[in-house]
DNA sequence: CCAGACGTTGTT
DNA sequence: GTCTGG
DNA sequence: CCAGACGTTGTT
DNA sequence: GTCTGG
């Protein structure tokens, strides 16, 4: 699964990667990103634009918001099949932006958070579904989920389900609203190859929340990943 | 037809 | 144990 | 995902 | 809103 992840790419970085066209938008770099957070993605509304939204699906039939707090994910293998997600695969897919992500691997010392990024360590986009609750007070509550997937070679001793990183040449198709067969987009919610990725320990200090700093993403040393 | 759910992960 | 908040 | 709270009444 | 269960 994917509970907490990393962005940390700059604006410019983020612009020229993801082919972007509005200007002058801000982006904090987020050593430690959880749900319930404001986070970045991309839609396409014509050209591609970044949306900040809420993490944690809040769909637009909710009586509440506290649905959100369980809808972090969704399973690419029922995505079809599941009411809520079925309803957004037509028109509402996000790129949600990011360049590591953390899972705890269960030791008998307890849990070790690992990061994994990318052997390249750049910027790349989980797929994501999102929605638009209208809230008490009448304004909007734009919000989305990362699709999962079971895990690669390399996650599979410390978890068995991971995000799904789009390839990038995929990136294209996910957001592209023209397209009407959404079935042809199912085959991109894989595992990315581990060949293309790498994992190292870091500090526990990412268990909190409200840690959100470069340490974070240091490695420490640790047992090896296995 | 209406009522009620709509989700994932991990753990038991 | 379970839920909320971050 | 993990961390941290989880409750009422009455009084100050 | 849309689907499932009764």
């Amino acid at each position: 699964m994917c509970g907490r992840y990393t962005q940390t790419a700059s604006p410019e970085n983020l612009m020229f990667r993801f082919g972007l066209t509005d200007q002058g938008f801000t982006v904090q770099p987020r050593y430690n990103l959880a749900p319930g957070q404001d986070a970045p993605t991309v839609i396409s509304e014509g050209p591609r634009v970044l949306r900040m939204m809420h993490w944690g699906l809040v769909p637009s039939w909710a009586k509440d918001a506290f649905i959100g707090n369980r809808m972090i994910n969704a399973r690419s293998e029922t995505i079809t099949e599941k009411r809520t997600f079925k309803a957004l695969l037509d028109r509402k897919r996000c790129l949600v932006l990011a360049d590591g992500f953390y899972e705890w691997q269960k030791r008998e010392r307890g849990k070790l958070p690992i990061r994994f990024v990318l052997k390249d360590r750049g910027p790349f986009a989980f797929a994501g579904l999102w929605d638009s609750w209208r809230k008490p007070d009448g304004s909007e509550l734009q919000s989305f989920t990362i699709i999962t997937t079971g895990a690669n070679d390399l996650l599979r001793p410390v978890h068995e389900r991971m995000p799904v990183i789009l390839d990038r040449k995929y990136e294209e198709e996910w957001l592209d609203l023209d397209l009407t067969n959404t079935a042809r987009l199912i085959p991109l919610l894989k595992a990315y190859p581990s060949r293309d990725m790498e994992a190292y320990c870091v500090s526990k200090m990412v268990n909190s929340p409200t840690n959100d700093r470069p340490e974070c993403i240091q490695a420490v040393d640790n047992f090896s990943v296995e």
